[in-house]
RNA sequence: GGAGGAGUGGCCGAGCGGUUGAAGGCGGCGGUCUUGAAAACCGCAGUCCGUUAACAGCGGACCGGGGGUUCGAAUCCCUCCUCCUCCGCCA
C-alpha cells in the first residue's frame, strides 16, 4: 500500500510512475474519497468534541443535584447525527481502503522502463553454457528413463502439473533443500524457520496476495485458509502488527516450504515436465532491513541466492526485470535464469525482490527509529533461494552423461549418501 | 467434540458508568550521586487519524474484534475471535 499524505501531495508524480508499469490507473477514486473523509471527519470530530465536553458538565451539574435534562436532550440529538456521519465515515474509509489496496507499488529510478520481459535488462552472467557432443534430453524425458520421476502416476492420483519423485529424485530433491538452507544458515546468516503452509486472509493481504490475486491461490474448502503460494507469506506474516527495536535489524530468514499455485491463466504454457506446478518446494530467504539499507541489501540477498548455482556449478544470468514485468508488491526485482540445455533457454529460477515499505504499510510493519519520535515502516525483500524443483531440472539436464546417466554435483554428495552419479534405477513396478 | 475460566500499555497487574490514556510494580530512556558501575532518588515515556511548517500545540479514536444501551462505557448487554484448564479423541 502506498502512504496516503505521500499520495496526497504527489499525485501526479505517482500516477506517472504507474503508468510506467503500463497499467492505466485511475487515481479519480483516490481524490474523491479522501477528500470527502477529511472533511466529514473533521466535522464529526468538531461535533464528539462538543459531545465530550457537553456531557462532563453534565455529570458535574448532576452530582450538584442540578436538572440537566434539556442538555441531555441536546446531546443526545448531536449523539444521532454523530452516530450518521461515523456510518458514512465507515464506508468511506472502506471504499478508500478497497482501492487502495489495489493499487501496486512505484518502481524504484533504477528499474528500465518498458512493458513486457523483452525490455529486462541483463545485469550479468555467470558461468558457461555447457557444450555436450550429444543432444541433450529435455528433464521429463531424463528423469522417466532414469526412473527416478513419475509423471502419469501423478496425474493419475492428483491431476495435470503434479509429480512424483522417486528413488534418487526423491533423494536429490531432498538433498537440495538441505544444502540450500544449510548454505544460507551457516554461511549467510539467515535464521531458519518453519512455518504454516496455510495461512488466513489478512496475512495474503498483507504480502499483496489479496484482494487482486485470489484467482493464483487455493483455498481450502470449509476453512478460512489459502495455501501458500510462497513461504514469502508466512515468513513476513512472522512481524505483522510488530514494533520493533531498531537495533534488531537486519533480521534474515531462509524457509523451506512447498507452494501451491492455481497457474489460472497459463493454460497451455509448460505443460510438459516440472517447470510449471501446482505444487512445488523452495526455499525462501526473507529480509527485514531499515529503509536506509534496504538497497545493498537486495544486492546481499540476489548474491545469497545466486551462491546456490555457483556451488551446484551451474551457467545462470541476473535480469533486472522492467517497469512492466515488475510484481504487484515490488519496487525492484532481479530474476535469477539457469540455462537449461533440453530446452535451450534460460528459465526463472529465483525472484529477488525489494518491496520497500508497501508490504511493512499493509502488514503493520515497524520499528521505533532511535533518537526520534514516532515509528517508521520497515522495509521488506525476499528472493527464492532456490526454487527447489527448477533447481533439480537444472541439475539433470546440465548433469547429463551421454550414456544417459546423471553426475551429482560435488556439493550435493554429502548430502546423497556420497552418490556420485544418478543412473537408471529400478523403478515402482512398471504398468500393465 | 463436551464442561469451565480468561483477554487492560514492552511485560506483570489495578480499575463504584462521569478529568482514567488508564493506579502500582518491573523493564526502557534522561538526569542527580559516583573515579566508573551498582544502589538510591528525581524526571520522561503508547499507537493511529485530523489540523499544522512542525516528530510544537489543539482535537478525535483506541483497554481482543464488531455491534448495542446511555447525556457519558475499559467498566452494562449481545456477538465473534483467541488463549488457558479438565474430560474425550489423536500423530
Amino acid at each position: 500500500m502506498l502512504d496516503v499524505r505521500f499520495l496526497r501531495e504527489n499525485i501526479d508524480f505517482v500516477e506517472e510512475r504507474l503508468a510506467a508499469r503500463g497499467e492505466v490507473l485511475d487515481l479519480d477514486p483516490f481524490r474523491k474519497l479522501d477528500g470527502e473523509r477529511r472533511s466529514l471527519l473533521r466535522e464529526t470530530e468538531d461535533m464528539k468534541a462538543r459531545r465530550n465536553a457537553e456531557s462532563l458538565e453534565i455529570g458535574r451539574l448532576r452530582k450538584e443535584g442540578v436538572d440537566a435534562a434539556d442538555r441531555m436532550e441536546v446531546v443526545r440529538g448531536l449523539g444521532e447525527r454523530i452516530k450518521a456521519n461515523d456510518e458514512r465515515l465507515k464506508s468511506i474509509e472502506t471504499e478508500l481502503r478497497e482501492f487502495l489496496l489495489t493499487v501496486p507499488n512505484l518502481p524504484h529510478d533504477s528499474v528500465p522502463v518498458g512493458k513486457d520481459e523483452n525490455a529486462n535488462s541483463l545485469v550479468r552472467t555467470w558461468g558457461e553454457k555447457p557444450d555436450p557432443a550429444f543432444d541433450p534430453l529435455p528433464h521429463w524425458e531424463l528423469g522417466e528413463s532414469l526412473g527416478v520421476l513419475d509423471l502419469p502416476r501423478a496425474a493419475r492420483m492428483a491431476g495435470a502439473r503434479f509429480s512424483v519423485l522417486s528413488g534418487a529424485g526423491a533423494l536429490l530433491e531432498r538433498a537440495l533443500i538441505s544444502f540450500m538452507l544449510d548454505l544460507h544458515t551457516r554461511e549467510h546468516g539467515y535464521r531458519e524457520v518453519l512455518t504454516p503452509f496455510m495461512v488466513n486472509a489478512d496475512s495474503m493481504l498483507a504480502t499483496g496476495q489479496l484482494p487482486k490475486f485470489e484467482e493464483d491461490l487455493f483455498r481450502v474448502e470449509g476453512g478460512q485458509f489459502y495455501l501458500i503460494p510462497t513461504a514469502e507469506v508466512p515468513v513476513t506474516n512472522l512481524h505483522r502488527e510488530e514494533i520493533m527495536k531498531e537495533k534488531d535489524f537486519p533480521l534474515l530468514y531462509a524457509a523451506y516450504s512447498p507452494c501451491f499455485r492455481r497457474e489460472a491463466g497459463s493454460h497451455g504454457k509448460d505443460t510438459r515436465g516440472l517447470i510449471r506446478l501446482h505444487q512445488f518446494n523452495k526455499v525462501e530467504l526473507v529480509k527485514f532491513t531499515l529503509p536506509e539499507n534496504s538497497y545493498e541489501e537486495l544486492e546481499s540477498l540476489t548474491r545469497d541466492a545466486e551462491e546456490v548455482l555457483k556451488r551446484l556449478g551451474l551457467h545462470y544470468r541476473v535480469m533486472s526485470l522492467c517497469t512492466g514485468d515488475l510484481g504487484f508488491s515490488a519496487a525492484k526485482t532481479y530474476d535469477l535464469e539457469v540455462w537449461l540445455p533440453g530446452q535451450e533457454s534460460y528459465r526463472e529460477i529465483s525472484s529477488c525482490s525489494n518491496f520497500e515499505d508497501f508490504q511493512a504499510r499493509r502488514a503493520g510493519i515497524r520499528y521505533r527509529p532511535e533518537g526520534e519520535k514516532g515509528t517508521r515502516f520497515v522495509h521488506t525483500l525476499n528472493g527464492s533461494g532456490l526454487a527447489v524443483g527448477r533447481c533439480l531440472v537444472a541439475i539433470l539436464e546440465n548433469y547429463q552423461q551421454k550414456d544417459g546417466t546423471v553426475l551429482v554435483p560435488e556439493v550435493l554428495r554429502p548430502y546423497m549418501g556420497g552418490m556420485e552419479r544418478i543412473a537408471r534405477e529400478m523403478g515402482p513396478a512398471s504398468k500393465s
